[in-house]
DNA sequence: CCATGTGAACAAATTCACAGCA
DNA sequence: TGCTGTGAATTTGTTCACATGG
């Protein structure tokens, strides 16, 4: 079996812009392209997207460019995107609620396969077709719906500790939306989702220039 | 007046990771906090802690480590956190009715004045104490409220249609949710937040642990 | 004396520049 | 010829190690 590089998020992140990128040139009929074109139309670097594609073997003709069908073949199955991952969503607030029907979640190779709140008034409705259940059935999900991926959709205070519980039903991947680092597990990749520091973030850059 | 300094993305974020901790010890009554200390409790660097600092100034005791009350209050204020920032809530589907709700977007300094959606079935009704008015109007919102911060949680394909109208309407500083990168204008700066970005990353990271 | 603040060393990421191949 | 693929150069970010000063 080849081995799969460790690389960087950087490089990840920029791998899925290309697929999307590659896959919006499919629906338009594109059939080749190169790394300069393809920098152009959706501002990015072209040496980069080369660069970034080396780390996985050579999927480009000299001289011509890359086959829009095949390189997005192969992004996707580097992504690992033909295979179908389960989620389980743990919190049902307004956060929870509204990512538990977005299509993000629910197309592609995503899907929420399982809810999970901590309020005895939403265990037992059904929200989009699944019955809402109790963190201490975790264990259980995870077995029965071979869940990966688990949503942390939670209040800060107790995002620690339903990240332990999903780790210990076995969850290895956790996608966090609570505005808190989490003490992480070896062999548990955790990935914040933190709205209020982009806030921030924006709101340094308004203050800036406010000042000019 | 005192320049502000040009600040990376990843300096900027853990000022607000510093801040928030700073926060909790404060809650805890803790007075002093030594760079060393601060790191053990919250996973962060001692030294990167004191180079991000220093970039705005010296905050420090020597020998002794900085005062919690005063380095919060400096932090708040290199954030540009004592001033409101009134935002605009661009498209009311799922995401968006949540992000209306959330309370990070409705405490503190940040403070959603303004929704709009093009939906004629949406405009008119009332969301959290706020009508909901149409994506014309946004010039007079925008100077009615001087609302100066967009919240685009628009479907994909008018992403880059509402991130001009609120360009238009003089919004410097937009948080995108839409899974699309936006062409951006000089002078307005914007942030993307992407779900699914994310999740493709923890697939990837799934797919090396199984091939191992 | 001890933790800050910082230049210097190191590491990571990006960009350059061109060799190599269709 | 023209664009990919890639070492080498550059830039950006992090860590080290110590001089500085309360």
């Amino acid at each position: 079996m080849t081995a799969i590089p460790d690389v960087s998020s950087l490089t990840l992140n920029r791998l899925s812009i290309y697929l999307r990128s590659l896959r919006r040139l499919q629906e338009q009929g594109v059939l080749r392209i190169s790394s300069k074109e393809l920098a152009d139309q959706f501002h990015l670097s072209p040496t980069q997207i080369r660069k970034d594609l080396a780390q996985f073997g050579e999927f480009g003709i000299r001289g011509v460019g890359y086959d829009v069908d095949h390189l997005a073949e192969r992004l996707t199955d580097v992504l690992g995107l033909n295979t179908n991952r389960r989620i389980v969503l743990v919190g049902l607030g307004n956060l929870g609620l509204a990512l538990a029907h977005y299509v993000g979640f629910n197309s592609g190779s995503f899907r929420v396969v399982a809810l999970v709140d901590l309020d005895p008034k939403k265990i037992g409705q059904t929200v989009g077709g699944l019955v809402v259940r109790p963190p201490k059935d975790l264990p259980e999900i995870v077995r029965t719906t071979r869940a990966e991926i688990g949503i942390l959709a939670v209040p800060e205070d107790v995002a620690q500790a339903n990240y332990e519980f999903l780790a210990d039903a076995g969850i290895r991947a956790i996608l966090n939306f609570a505005p808190t680092r989490l003490r992480r597990r070896p062999g548990v990749r955790s990935k914040n989702v933190d709205f209020r520091i982009n806030l921030e973030e924006l709101g340094y850059f308004l203050k800036r220039s406010e000042s000019s």
